[in-house]
DNA sequence: GTCTATAGCGAGATAGAC
DNA sequence: GTCTATCTCGCTATAGAC
């Protein structure tokens, strides 16, 4: 356990360190973390410089940090496991939990996103995410999908690139969308789209399993 | 025109100035743009480090210069308007089309996606590549998709992250899939299931539009 | 806990010989 | 065109006063 660890356990909830946090999740948001200095967040946060290197020991270490607590969240928002109603109704309430994580950690995928570009030791916590929601699908299309390309794995990253993409492109989908796609009336029709979607795939899955009834 | 631009109108093909640009592809692919050093680019081309802003003046000179290149090429690559069959053979052909270039030009997503997260002015060249295919998706379901959560962007947008949410996570695919989830029999695999929800996808249009006749 | 000051290094970029 | 040598700057990180 290192020292800056130790501190964090007892001084967990520092306004400072808090601070810092936050602002470090915005500026590795908006430019990826090698784009970053110490510098800028310390500016962003209102703190002195020095502080950073106080409560995280290293620049690497404040990322590690920050995904630590994304991917706990992360995991904490998929732990319902949707045990009632049909394979209808459980994968719609699925996608929809998905989607309420992304709004809400905004954040989360740019920096993921970025991780998947530089090959760091960031990825085996994002590794061990993916197998999380990978269950949860699992759970539910297991037993109505099978070999090859109609493998659950296929479903799982189509599932998620569904809903990843959008988000992730929002930059520069002003040119196509109609004002900001972001705004609650473009999230909100995308959220249509994607159920709609998720109702075509499993007709698919239904008339390939007639004996199962899907809902 | 700057200096720079001038020569490579006149020195074109020239080898240093190609080993860098390769070596270049590949490290921003890697790492990302701010992660690289300019020493970093001019070892692996084995190259003098000052022969790199001989070329391309600067850093970002030399990553403008790759995006050109790499979204001429994908604009290339779309070209063909495939006029002729019915609206499910053109739209099978796309998408073909479209894991045809991912394929060939790995490290073109990855630069993509690298920049989508640093608000730099290389998103404007991504934009106009958009507006490209977005066309040509337009041209193919403009006349058999509606407004709000069915109209064409959202299929577009829908098409595009199947496409490519696969390449994107290959990194930490592994853990899911056997074996590289890029080998031949893997990518097969994934191409064989997005034709199965083009499929899918154009039956549920094909029920919205009983009078026009899909494929 | 928070600050100032600074060490030490590697970055991007340039000058000029050949 | 390609090289060596070098400049300047901003970076991560540390030392130590308060």
């Amino acid at each position: 356990m290192s020292k800056a660890e130790a501190r964090e356990g007892k001084k967990e909830g520092n306004a400072s360190a808090e601070k810092i946090l936050q602002a470090a999740k915005e500026l590795f948001a908006e430019r990826g973390f090698a784009a970053v200095s110490v510098r800028d967040i310390s500016e962003r946060a209102g703190v002195n410089k020095a502080l950073l290197f106080y409560y995280f020991d290293t620049k690497a270490g404040l990322l590690h940090r920050i995904l630590e607590q994304y991917y706990q969240a992360h995991a904490a928002a998929l732990a319902p496991p949707a045990s009632e109603g049909s394979t209808r109704v459980r994968m719609h309430a699925l996608v929809t939990s998905y989607l309420d994580f992304m709004e809400d950690h905004h954040p989360y995928l740019q920096i993921v996103q970025h991780e998947l570009q530089s090959n760091t030791e960031g990825l085996s916590m994002l590794r061990s995410g993916m197998r999380l929601l990978f269950t949860r699908v699992e759970e539910l299309l297991g037993p109505i999908t099978s070999d090859g390309h109609l493998h659950v794995r296929q479903f799982y990253i189509s599932f998620a690139g569904l809903v990843i993409t959008y988000f992730n492109y929002a930059p520069v989908l002003d040119v196509i969308w109609e004002g900001d796609p972001l705004s609650a009336s473009n999230r909100r029709e995308r959220r249509q789209h994607l159920h709609w979607m998720v109702d075509r795939i499993l007709d698919g899955l239904q008339t390939c399993n007639p004996d199962q009834d899907i809902g």
